[in-house]
DNA sequence: ATTGCTGCAAAACGTTTGCACCTAT
DNA sequence: ATAGGTGCAAACGTTTTGCAGCAAT
């Protein structure tokens, strides 16, 4: 299965932190990685519901917390109040397009982009971390547009 | 009195988008301007109720989103799940790298990364909005380190 | 056996909304 | 006169917390 990478991953995360290898944080995983595109905790957690899950609200946020220290999901944050994740799983960084029309995001990669934040952390004798750049517009061609807001 | 062009951009806006002339709403702005840095809606909120106005929480909060729109003020977000303002009067465009461990949060500019929003907006048929760049790293001279997290 | 993790519910937090009154136009 | 804005409080949605029981080490 092609997952498996992940988990042992994961694993390895917890026991170098020692924290606890339990059932429900890699049910939390699975979940995850299986999620097309962004999405946020409560969603998850209510679609893990949704498929009979006996997980609680508290232990999703807290593994999604987990995955994103050890970099499987990236942490997203669109100015909407609401933390979006998505799987870094097998894909290569990139950055965000937003609409602030309908909420449609695109996806897109510059190279430019790409050495600028570990310098600026050089310059400021910062250690790099991680950075997001997104890009806020107004689709043109309204028939792509969602229209959700 | 150095505000008092913020005040006429304002009052335009106003009355181009037909919206009231409210001494509230220049109560707002008058305080908006007047904070240092990066501040929260409730922040202001909170500040202006502790000098004895009796401005209400969805007046701050409705008149920030105003400003934002005419570009007195702009919007940030730093991953936290709150919104912050900070005012753009007088001030050039930057962007932001922010210490995951304190919190501190240093203003930069790139030369590099002004023209990028714009072409990536032609190059997916979207007209330009706004655009966030945030790096996020830790600061290694501990001296500076706020420790508020 | 011992922590740490879990599920549950409730609290917390920033933000938005509903409503009656008020005020700029 | 009348839309629209205001203050207040309560609702909202997301996230965090407190706690008793459970399970991985």
């Amino acid at each position: 299965m092609k997952n498996d990478k992940a988990i042992e991953i994961f694993k390895d995360f917890l026991k170098r932190g020692k924290y606890r290898i339990t059932p429900e944080r890699f049910e939390v995983l699975e979940a995850a990685l299986q999620h097309e595109g962004h999405f946020g905790a409560d969603d998850l957690y209510v679609k893990m519901k949704n498929t009979k899950s006996v997980i609680s609200r508290a232990t999703v946020y807290n593994t999604l917390e987990l995955l994103a220290q050890c970099e499987l999901i990236s942490k997203r944050n669109f100015g909407d109040n609401m933390t979006r994740f998505e799987s870094n799983f097998k894909r290569q960084t990139h950055d965000h397009l937003i609409c602030v029309d309908c909420g449609r995001i695109i996806e897109f990669t510059d190279p430019r982009i790409k050495k600028i934040p570990q310098e600026i952390c050089d310059n400021f004798d910062f250690e790099f971390h991680s950075y997001s750049f997104n890009i806020f517009g107004r689709c043109k061609n309204k028939k792509d547009c969602l229209n959700k807001k």
